[in-house]
DNA sequence: AACTCGTGGGC
DNA sequence: TGCCCAAGAGT
């Protein structure tokens, strides 16, 4: 959870993930879609998935890996969580290098080169720090420097244990590192979304594809979202519906009108790589509308409690005329 | 090697 | 307000 993830922002859905998988064998057994509602809105979706994948290899081998090298091996530990394991659980000589120990090991040796291409070498200095005892309480030490003195901005270096032997301190520009390759353009992304409403209140989802950007989660239907889309061009892309079945001729199913109005304003949402920009569209449908093939309808409560991820989540309240 | 992959907070 | 950043990993 902590991958690229602060601790205030994990804690309260650690809490919950614990609680309702406290142990291994528990989080092999259960469901990815019960896993994926208790990550939803804590992002990078395919950390829930390899955890869960995790644990089920974990159960099968029938043991946790005790050394880097096996724990390199699971799905979702990489590089720095199988050091951090094997260093903090199990004592090991082990290096975890990540963002804030990143930064420290690289003002102390004043690391010219730009991150990312710079990572091999600083793992390597690292390597060449670890302690003869305590591991574990070394590498934590490193993180916890970076993430309280050796910040990114305005470091504290009066209160740094290293001061005395750091090079970009001795330079006088300590904040100028890490050096940073300038990242590409994120172009803007635009979609339309639908929001179909019973009657009695229920909303028409749809699960996304099992991997990718949002993989496996929960989403109201949309089109596609491009660069190049045309909010006008829509109406091909909404969710058809047929009436119930009965009465009529059972071979066909009489399609039912629908008036989608959009919802004024626009929901605006930034994903590590692009920024995107939604349009909402809003239909009524009646109670006996039935839900387009691969779709479903939820009530008010389980939208609470689905893996409905952020973005989806503020496009459905905003249908719904919530307070945001 | 360079992309892909979320979200919220801090300044 | 826009940008940076966070206990990175997979492809």
């Amino acid at each position: 959870m902590l991958q690229q993830t602060t601790v205030k922002a994990v804690t309260p859905y650690y809490r919950r993930f614990m609680a309702a998988f406290p142990t291994v064998e528990a989080l092999a057994q259960a469901d990815i879609e019960d896993v994926l509602k208790l990550w939803a809105g804590l992002g990078y979706y395919a950390r829930a998935r390899n955890l869960h994948a995790c644990a089920r290899a974990v159960v099968a081998r029938g043991s946790f890996p005790d050394c880097e090298e096996e724990l390199l091996q699971l799905p979702g530990i990489g590089p720095y969580t199988a050091a951090a394991i094997a260093a903090i659980a199990f004592d090991r000589k082990a290096s975890p290098v990540d963002g804030n120990a990143e930064r420290v090991i690289v003002r102390l040796f004043a690391v010219e080169q730009e991150l990312p291409d710079a990572k091999p070498a600083i793992r390597e200095l690292a390597a060449d720090l670890y302690p003869a005892r305590r591991p574990g309480d070394f590498a934590q030490a490193m993180m916890d420097l970076g993430a309280t003195v050796c910040t990114p901005k305005a470091p504290a270096c009066g209160a740094c244990p290293f001061a005395g032997s750091c090079a970009a301190l001795a330079r006088g520009d300590a904040e100028s590192f890490p050096r940073k390759k300038k990242k590409p353009e994120r172009r803007l992304r635009r979609g339309v979304a639908f929001v179909a409403i019973r009657a009695d209140g229920h909303v028409l989802v749809r699960r996304r594809a099992p991997n990718g950007l949002l993989g496996g989660m929960t989403e109201v239907p949309t089109t596609e979202w491009s660069s190049d889309f045309v909010p006008a061009d829509a109406a091909a892309d909404a969710p058809r519906f047929s009436a119930p079945p009965g009465r009529r001729e059972a071979a066909v199913s009489a399609s039912l009108k629908v008036s989608w109005r959009r919802v004024p304003g626009v929901i605006n949402h930034v994903f590590t790589h692009f920024p995107l920009e939604l349009v909402v569209l809003r239909a009524r449908l009646p109670k006996s509308a039935v839900a387009p093939k691969g779709m479903y309808w939820i009530d008010r409560q389980s939208i609470a409690s689905a893996a409905l991820p952020s973005v989806m989540r503020k496009v459905v309240s905003h249908a719904l005329g919530e307070q945001s």
